[in-house]
DNA sequence: TAGCCGCTATGTATCGTTACATACGGGACG
DNA sequence: CGTCCCGTATGTAACGATACATAGCGGCTA
């Protein structure tokens, strides 16, 4: 462990210069600036940031813990938050709380001894109370992907209800009247809130609550939509369309589906949340609702860094909601369903790479 | 910014004493033990941890640096690196070089001054100076998917010229002989060693390699793929089969060919690499070659945890390289095939969820 | 030639925590 | 009754980097 006393020693020079050569390169004469700095990369010395951050008291460093860092949405939001702040020369600590309140409490806990100066986090549960207990500490708090109650913390969220009832509209206009909502941990205020925007539409639309089933999922995963599939299967009356509360969780839908031979939207119609590459890529491209991803980690980003600025006192919170948007593609309109039943435009002949120029598969 | 010297004068009792509150209670009364954990969460006190680690050096920290944190191959790796390392008491600092060696640098000079006991890597470039500089300086390495040349580092890896081989002779044995490769940046090993792995198949069934192109992207992404797409449909003579070097830009290829009229597997032929939870679920379920994820990251964090322990003499470095495997699916072979063409098998009346039960869809 | 100024270089206290050495007080034993 | 010892509590010196105060040195001016 070679310190800065070490170079002072080889470099000939006091501690106090080699400080300088590396802080106020200007105070220091040329000469010595040199032997300093070649002294630096002989012996390979690197800062020693605990004692840097100990003795300045600032970490120009903030957490960033999200809900699931397998889900590509959050891979987004943590693009946009990442070039926000690295932009404004704040280092960004990555934690994944996968959804688990013990793992998000000590996530927390620890970028809390690390002092970060700031913290945005997408919260398993946003009432909990050692949330509250950081703000009071004098850590500033931006939530992410959902919204503060009061106004005593800033958040940025997209509107879930908006969402759900975008989804849910397009369906009952095209007469879908048995709809399943697959929802997550109920824990997760996002997916509950899908589900009311859903309540809100069938209401509006004057379809009885009780024409809706909901189905619970553990996670929002691909996996857990494989399951919620198969649970799909064994209900009667058949419901005639599925609103996912995210699209890893229509994806699996869509598997099961399709190993089962239930044609997409044919027989039943799905709709995703999110918007993630892979929607518009899969079996059936997938209507979805999209959200502004990369924006919200970009604005939340921006929040915390006017509230770490602007010190505690001065700040004014912020509760900023942002609007979904409704993509809609194939798997929950037969308009633009043709291809994933026998109609298919381009098994024909019309293919740009007909079957007669390619040589064909033999076996 | 409350200290342990603020906890003590609020309990009465010397810093030391709330030193050993914390970190040996045994030693302390009862008495005086309360009155500090009071004073605690009267205050709020948190542990700074700049101090501690500067106080005895260790840090119990690793940095983890990944090529691509939206490729969902390193989400597994890094969830078997991260639970390896929690079970052990270590923490892992998350960073995300994007492929791009500038970002990789500041990443790990990040990490260095962090002071963390050892770095696990994918790294843009193996061979790379400064990487070999984090070595000498008695920083424990382990490159994670990636092979180390000499004995002088630990590496875990998956051994690509096999698994692109085993995808062309998948291939070659089906009747293929124009096969096209869309590789990634040149400068992934990966990548390259994978296009090797195929001309040694197409060597080993006579095939000549001018009858491979190789469509270069510069990136392993989705909409990579679809750029790839693009340009496979300009490609003349036609080639029968697709390898790519990932999955994510196999399923962008994918999603060209669909929406240019292109049957899979009918006219061409599609492998992707790493069989992604998306491969199976994708508009057609792709053939993919598989690799261990998440025994890669546990045990390239197996490796790195010994090398830590041992300390840097009685270490002895290792070069794990583990095997892939071949997943076939519907992309590239016709016996998988049905679904995709008009000859679906649940498009008919022995659907389990027929038309006639469910209310059709009105419009 | 004395005094002063500016330019560099250095000494030193400090951040918060911890380990170790030391101090203190009461009970037990000789 | 004095001594020793054990169980607690406290004082203090680090860890490495930094900012500030101060010191030295040469040259310039009155």
């Amino acid at each position: 462990m070679v310190s800065m006393k070490d170079v002072a020693r080889s470099a000939g020079v006091s501690v106090s210069t080699v400080s300088n050569v590396l802080n106020r390169p200007d105070y220091v004469s040329a000469a010595n600036r040199i032997k300093v700095l070649d002294a630096i990369t002989r012996l390979g010395y690197v800062r020693n940031n605990a004692a840097r951050q100990l003795r300045d008291g600032r970490t120009r460093t903030v957490g960033l813990v999200v809900l699931n860092i397998a889900n590509p949405f959050f891979i987004d939001v943590i693009r946009g938050v990442e070039e926000t702040l690295h932009r404004a020369g704040l280092s960004v600590i990555l934690c994944n709380s996968d959804g688990q309140p013990l793992r998000e409490e000590s996530n927390v806990e620890m970028l809390e001894e690390q002092q970060v100066e700031g913290v945005l986090i997408s919260p398993v549960d946003p009432g909990s109370a050692w949330l509250a207990k950081l703000g009071d500490r004098g850590v500033p708090i931006v939530l992410l992907d959902s919204r503060a109650d009061g106004s005593g913390q800033c958040s940025v969220s997209v509107d879930d209800v908006l969402g759900g009832r975008l989804a849910a509209s397009h369906l009952l206009e095209q007469g879908h009247e048995r709809l399943v909502y697959v929802s997550g941990p109920p824990l997760l205020h996002q997916v509950t809130e899908r589900r009311e925007g859903v309540l809100a539409a069938m209401t509006e639309a004057g379809v009885p609550a009780d024409r809706l089933t909901v189905i619970e999922c553990s996670e929002l995963s691909f996996g857990a939509g494989c399951d919620a599939g198969e649970r799909l299967l064994g209900i009667r009356p058949r419901p005639t369309a599925v609103i996912c509360a995210n699209d890893l969780l229509a994806l699996g839908v869509l598997q099961v589906m399709f190993a089962n031979g239930v044609s997409v939207p044919g027989d039943v119609a799905l709709v995703g949340y999110d918007d993630i590459d892979f929607a518009a890529g899969s079996a059936v491209p997938l209507t979805s609702v999209r959200q502004p991803r990369y924006e919200l980690g970009q604005t939340a980003a921006t929040l915390l860094l006017h509230e770490v600025d602007d010190g505690p006192d001065e700040h004014e919170h912020q509760q900023i909601v942002m609007s979904p948007e409704l993509v809609v593609r194939a798997s929950s309109s037969p308009a633009h369903a043709g291809w994933s039943r026998s109609q298919s435009p381009w098994s024909r002949s019309q293919s740009p790479w007909s079957r007669s120029q390619s040589p064909s598969v033999r076996r």
